[in-house]
DNA sequence: TCATCCAGTTAACAACTGTTCTCTGGATTT
DNA sequence: AAATCCAGAGAACAGTTGTTAACTGGATGA
C-alpha cells in the first residue's frame, strides 16, 4: 500500500537529505556549534534561506542527525551484543564488526563521538538519550543469557553501560587508527579484544565473592 | 635564587592566565572549534589585537589550556590508580577523588571530556598524547602491585587504557550530575564503583584462563 | 482548468569575524 | 639620563554570519 509520496514531497525529502550528508561531510573537520547555516546551504548549493523549510536551527539539524546515526549504529549494537558472551572468537568477531561499521559510516561515528560531549545541549542531550536507551536494550539482551543468572536488575544496567561506552571508545580508536597503516589498526583491535576479555572475566566472577548477594557495605568474615 | 620577574612579565603572564581563564568559561557553552579571538579578548577587557602577543591562534591557545588542564588532571590520577587495586573501600575513595576533582575543576574536566574528540586536530592530538602519556605512569604504577606478578607489558598497558579512559567516563557523568540533585550524584557514584569493582575482578582473575599451568595468584571458580 | 500551496530565490540588514598596520607610553636596559 | 623594548590600543580591511521580507514558478487538488 505504497502512496507514491508525490514529486513535491520527494524532491524535499531529497534536498533535506543533502543538507545532512552536507553538514555531516563539513563535520569531519569542525564541531556542531561551529558549523554555519549559510556553509551548509553553500555547500549543497541552495540558498541559504531555504535552510529554514528544512530545520529551524543547526541544532535543530544535529538532533536529526543524531538520529540518522545512532539510527545506523542500532543493528551493530544488537549483534555485537547478542554474541558478547565469554567465548574468545565471539568477542573477536564483535571487535570485527565494530571496525566494519566504522569502515561502513565513518562519518556518523565521528559525528557521535565528537558530540556527545560537544557544545550544543540539545544534540548532547539527545545523543545520552539514545545511548541510555541501547544500553536499556543491551540490558535486555544480557538478561537472557544464561551467565547472568542471580543478577540484580541494577548490576546488569551498569554492566550494559560499560559495554556501550566501551563499543563508542573502541570505535572512536578504530576512527583515528584509518588514516594509519594496517598495523595500526590491528594493534587497536587487539588491545580492544583483550579489554573486551578483561570486562567479560570481571562479569564471570562477579558474583563469586563473599557474603553472596546483595550490597557491599558491611563485608562480614566468612 | 628567586629572581623577581620584573613587572612587566609579571602582568604578561597575568593577562595570559586571564585569557585562558576566560576561554575556558566561554567553552561551558561551546566548543573551541566556535571560540572567537574577539569573543575571549572582549571578555578579558583588552583590544582584539592583544591576542597575538600571547598566542598565535585559538588552536594555540587550546593547547595550552590541554596543558593546563592535565596539568591538574595529574595528581588526582595517580593518587587515585596507586589506591585502586582490589579492596573495595579502596575503589569508593578513588570514587570519591574523582567526583572532588569535577568539583574543584569541573571548566577543566569539561574542556578535555568536549575537546578529545573535538573539532581542532591540533588540540585532540595534545590530549592523545597526554593521555597516553598518563596511561603509561598507571602501567608502571599498576607494575608494582603485587598482583601484577607474570602480567606482559602489553596486558598492563591495555589495563591501564581502560582504568584511564574509565576515569574519564566518570568524571564527565560526575560533571552531567553536579546540576542534578545530590542523589543523583550519588547513583552515577554507584554504578561507577561497581563498573571499577568489575575490571578489578577481571584483573585479578585474568590469568586464570586456561594452558593447565598454575596461575601466580589466581582463584578459579567452583 | 484554475486557484492554492510551498520549496526555493533574491535582496538587504546589522552584526560579527580574523588580520594588517601604525601608534603609544610605561618598563627595561645601557 | 637617554635609548630601547614591547604589551596593548586604535582604526581600518574584506568577509562572513543569521534572519527578515517579498517574490517566483512548478506541483497539487478542486
Amino acid at each position: 500500500m505504497s502512496h507514491t509520496l508525490g514529486i513535491r514531497q520527494a524532491q524535499k525529502q531529497k534536498t533535506r537529505q543533502a543538507l545532512l550528508d552536507a553538514a555531516l561531510g563539513l563535520l569531519a573537520e569542525q564541531s556542531l556549534s561551529s558549523l554555519g547555516l549559510r556553509e551548509v546551504t553553500r555547500a549543497v548549493g541552495i540558498a541559504p534561506t531555504a535552510f529554514y523549510r528544512h530545520f529551524r536551527s543547526i541544532p535543530d539539524l544535529g538532533t536529526a542527525l543524531v538520529e540518522e546515526a545512532l539510527g545506523s549504529l542500532h543493528p551493530m549494537i544488537r549483534t555485537t551484543v547478542t554474541s558478547a558472551d565469554n567465548s574468545e572468537e565471539r568477542i573477536e568477531r564483535a571487535i570485527e564488526l565494530i571496525a566494519g561499521h566504522v569502515d561502513a559510516y565513518p562519518a556518523h561515528v565521528r559525528f557521535i563521538a565528537r558530540e556527545r560531549h560537544g557544545g550544543v545541549q540539545p544534540v548532547r542531550d539527545a545523543i545520552r538519550d539514545q545511548l541510555a536507551r541501547f544500553a536499556e536494550e543491551v540490558k535486555d539482551e544480557l538478561a537472557k543469557d544464561k551467565e547472568s543468572a542471580g543478577w540484580s536488575e541494577d548490576d546488569l544496567l551498569m554492566l550494559a553501560h560499560l559495554y556501550v561506552d566501551q563499543m563508542l571508545i573502541t570505535a572512536s580508536l578504530f576512527l583515528e587508527a584509518m588514516e594509519g597503516t594496517e598495523e595500526d589498526q590491528e594493534r587497536v583491535a587487539q588491545v580492544a579484544s583483550r579489554q573486551m576479555r578483561l570486562i567479560s572475566i570481571g562479569r564471570h566472577h562477579w558474583l563469586d565473592r563473599a557474603g553472596g548477594r546483595g550490597h557491599v557495605r558491611g563485608r562480614t568474615a566468612p
